[in-house]
DNA sequence: ATACCTGCAAAGGCTTTGCGGTTCG
DNA sequence: CGAACCGCAAAGCCTTTGCAGGTAT
């Protein structure tokens, strides 16, 4: 996998770029939601980084990631109450979201979306499409809950 | 306005028909829910509430929000970490967001969006479209920020 | 009369913050 | 070396819950 390594690449690069520095805890979280297609929770990268190096506290996963969204390397999606997701993926894409368990997956969407009546003023930056339903293994166990 | 008598009605409808007894603090955070545009969160009905029947508590506004989102008579919005919103406007719409201030505003959309690549398996039940940008008021205030 | 609802206060998650020591550049 | 960063623990939201008394039907 040579894109992985051109987009540690760029991660480097724009780290420096804003002055951030390259810590092995900066490198995990990243390489983590680069890895990952399921938008992890913070709770969910924290484990994942605490294989890797056991000492890692969770107010570090939490600021690093806050960090990077600033910097937009990754970005974050909240669906229904349930905790924040971080996504490294930071081109144009929409989700979809599974209403039970609430993992989120992207997607594509042909064309664009247009507004009837728009309130005055109002200026738009952009805009995200959300699908949601359930997702295989949710479906799967639906009948029996 | 009879709109909003028709809807009060259908509400009290609702209620009897789901077994929910119509309680003043009920009926006063749906009217403030129907009264307003803004989508507010639970807090701000709570201090709208509180300006009617100053004794009601913050406990109470959080348990009438969620009966009622259970019987679809309002709906859950929540996006970028602040906390939830509530909708009275339960029929297919979309929103707009002030990513500054989290303001909602309802909006229609023309056409339906169309998924390139569905995950396998996934059941879809529904979509949402929401625009961000800046609010009038948020906008003028941009620059001086 | 009874099942449902409320106010109060306490507890529960998720997230942020202050501090002193550590690490990167 | 200095600024940025980290681990730890404590504190801060927002939200939920247990309980005892009150209210709608």
């Amino acid at each position: 996998m040579e894109l992985m390594e051109k987009k540690m690449d760029l991660f480097i690069k724009k780290c420096k770029q804003e002055g951030l520095k390259i810590t092995p805890q900066r490198i995990a979280v990243y390489e983590i939601l680069l890895n990952s297609k399921s938008h992890p929770t913070v709770e969910e990268i924290y484990e994942e980084v605490r294989k890797r190096y056991p000492f890692v506290s969770l107010a570090t996963v939490y600021r690093t990631v806050e960090t990077l969204e600033q910097v937009s390397l990754v970005r974050k999606v909240c669906y229904w109450g349930s905790s924040a997701r971080y996504d490294a993926n930071t081109e144009d894409h929409h989700h979809i979201v599974c209403i039970k368990c609430g993992i989120i997956r992207d997607i594509h969407v042909q064309g664009e979306p247009q507004i009837s009546e728009k309130p005055e003023d109002f200026e738009v930056l952009g805009y995200s499409i959300n699908f949601y339903g359930l997702c295989s293994s949710c479906k799967k166990n639906h009948s029996s809950t």
